[in-house]
DNA sequence: ATGAAAGCGCTAACAT
DNA sequence: ATGTTAGCGCTTTCAT
């Protein structure tokens, strides 16, 4: 019925419960024979440490915790992955959690339930996934708990690092691309919607004043709903200001301006191009083939959990009986990942990690 | 710093701790005078209850977790969001995990660690939102708390109910759909990868046996990956069996039916129709426009949390001092929703509530 | 109606 | 090297 605990171990084993504390904590010096009978009790009872109980006892904390913007978006499954698979190699437990469900209706909301949790679980560390809107909220948690946030901005005050896509690098690819290709004059629809948007806009002006573009590079403010891409296409047309290619602020709103162009009577890629930003499966889909730029999610997952065990105050793990968890392998955390592709133009700030990304070229562009 | 503690509120307020748990909890008597004193001595500390040491400390348990599937499905997300409301409505609060993470590689493997807090959290109830491969290693979690899958069968052993989408009336609607356009020879493509595709299987047979399709309706099977699809197809194109129609078990699948046909030189839906299951946003992208069934996702989710609150030992909420929470609203378990729509024609055991789904007519057929 | 005390499962000094 | 003790923050008898 009731699993065991650590005292039915120690009865068991005819030790004390602070002997198998030990233990399975790996911190003391145990005798070997002691340390076979505990862990020849555990096994024979099914013993497993109760992850509460540790955690209110404000004790070793192995845990780190993976906050995940939203369930909507399978982007994130991919660094939340990438991340877990990181922290368990070094012996880390990491619990996932989404910081936002939906309400009844249409919209999204922090979810309290959730984030109390995470709070009550003390974990020793933060990766927060993708842009919570209410993230200022949970300053009581931040500042607590060493955190890194991947794949969003959000680096407000005690971040440890931010790893992401390097948006300078990737929309100098695209707007490479589209020069290469002949195009003169290109809009940027995005921009609102968050310090992503609003970062993704400016490297795209910045790009275009790089390559040469002027005025005939502008942006076309939209939120990231499809609503928004719809009237953003809508004014080019009205106004007859219709550019020879479009580059969205992501993928959702790339296939928006997709849907909105042919809804408008413009042929995408032969009436104007389309170029999204982050290598969804969406954009692979034939039908789609949308131009897009692969933010390399796998390795901003990795990133993040590098910086985050390579700060101060993350925990060194323990249960060297338990299994193969094996040693934390020296954590080489790069420092500044986005040296290579377009090092030169990004704002960053301390702690800042970019990781380079790459243009995945197809059919709308 | 450290977060308030009910000891604290209990000397602010000068009462002892038990008195501030007993106004927290609602129980017991306390009287208006010293009830005021805790209430408002916690809201000036900023006391909350510690969920961790709640749930350690064995006693109220108003927590119900639900777990999801995987971070994959943005379909999952409205699911929880109604469930979750559903839940909050009745004064229980919620904790939202995922089942299964992304290894390294491509694949998805049960996430332990995430079980593990939830089994140590002990809810009072679990919501288990789609299939989650590996269910029955859950079974020291099903047997228990009282558990309801949502959108999924796994009706394996000690679940309390299952609610899921109505696959005999939806796919009645699909094939009769079909056929009113004068289709006279369909394939279903699916039917591998769980007990979700067994079942959509069964419900294509027996619908197209209904409406006399006899030797003209037949199963092509595939799993649900873009692969299976596409080889599906090729093989009817191969053996020169295309039907006029392929009523695929997901819109997933469907995609890649689509993409397979017409990387066939089939075009859709004038060489071949397709219609898809579910309902997901996917579907409605105009470039996609896929004709699909809408499961409900809402009802699915509510009519979960629903089930659950009507099962027994689901404790009652508690907090009354908290917040508006307010009373359990008399959870009016309906028992058996699909009523309406084919309700002859399920193979329903105890607890199965079946929601009735609506067919999405668009381009695809 | 209120407080004292025991205990949930665990960890961490502190003693031996 | 091992056991004893005192919590972590809370709920819950059991007295009063």
């Amino acid at each position: 019925m009731r699993s065991p605990t650590i005292r039915d171990v120690a009865r068991v084993a005819g030790v004390s419960k602070s002997l198998v504390s030990l233990v399975f904590t790996g911190g003391g010096t145990v005798s070997e024979e002691r340390r076979l009978r505990v862990l020849h009790a555990a096994e024979q009872l099914g013993y497993r440490p109760n992850l509460v109980a540790q955690s209110l006892s404000a004790g070793r904390r192995d845990i780190v915790a993976i906050l995940v913007s939203n369930l909507h978006n399978p982007l994130f499954a991919e660094i939340v992955g990438a991340a877990k698979a990181r922290l368990a190699a070094a012996g880390r437990r990491t619990v996932i959690l989404s910081a936002q469900v939906d309400d009844g209706a249409g919209g999204a909301v922090l979810d309290r339930d959730n984030i109390d949790v995470l709070r009550d679980l003390r974990p020793s560390g933060l990766i927060a996934v993708g842009t919570i809107p209410e993230f200022a909220e949970l300053s009581e948690l931040t500042a607590a708990i060493p955190t890194v946030v991947a794949s969003a901005i959000d680096a407000t005050q005690d971040v440890v690092a931010a790893v992401r896509t390097d948006d300078a690098a990737g929309l100098d690819l695209v707007v490479a691309h589209l020069a290469a290709q002949g195009v003169e004059r290109v809009a940027f629809v995005g921009g609102d919607g968050g310090t992503v948007a609003a970062a993704r806009e400016r490297a795209f002006v910045a790009a275009a004043e790089r390559r040469g573009f002027g005025a005939h590079a502008w942006v076309e403010r939209a939120d990231f709903s499809e609503a928004g891409a719809r009237s953003a296409v809508a004014r080019l047309v009205a106004e007859d200001r219709l550019p020879q290619a479009v580059v969205a602020v992501n993928d959702v709103t790339a296939v928006g301006v997709i849907t909105a162009l042919e809804a408008e009577g413009v042929a995408v890629p032969s009436g104007c191009r389309v170029v999204g930003y982050d290598g969804t499966t969406l954009a692979a889909i034939p039908r789609i083939s949308l131009t897009t730029v692969d933010p390399d999610n796998r390795r901003i997952g990795r990133e993040a959990a590098e910086a985050l065990l390579a700060a101060p105050g993350v925990a060194a793990p323990g249960s060297p009986g338990a299994g193969g968890a094996g040693a934390d392998r020296a954590s080489a955390f790069a420092g500044r990942a986005g040296a290579g592709a377009g090092a030169d133009h990004a704002d960053r700030s301390i702690g800042e990690v970019l990781i380079p990304p790459t243009l995945v070229v197809r059919a709308s562009a």
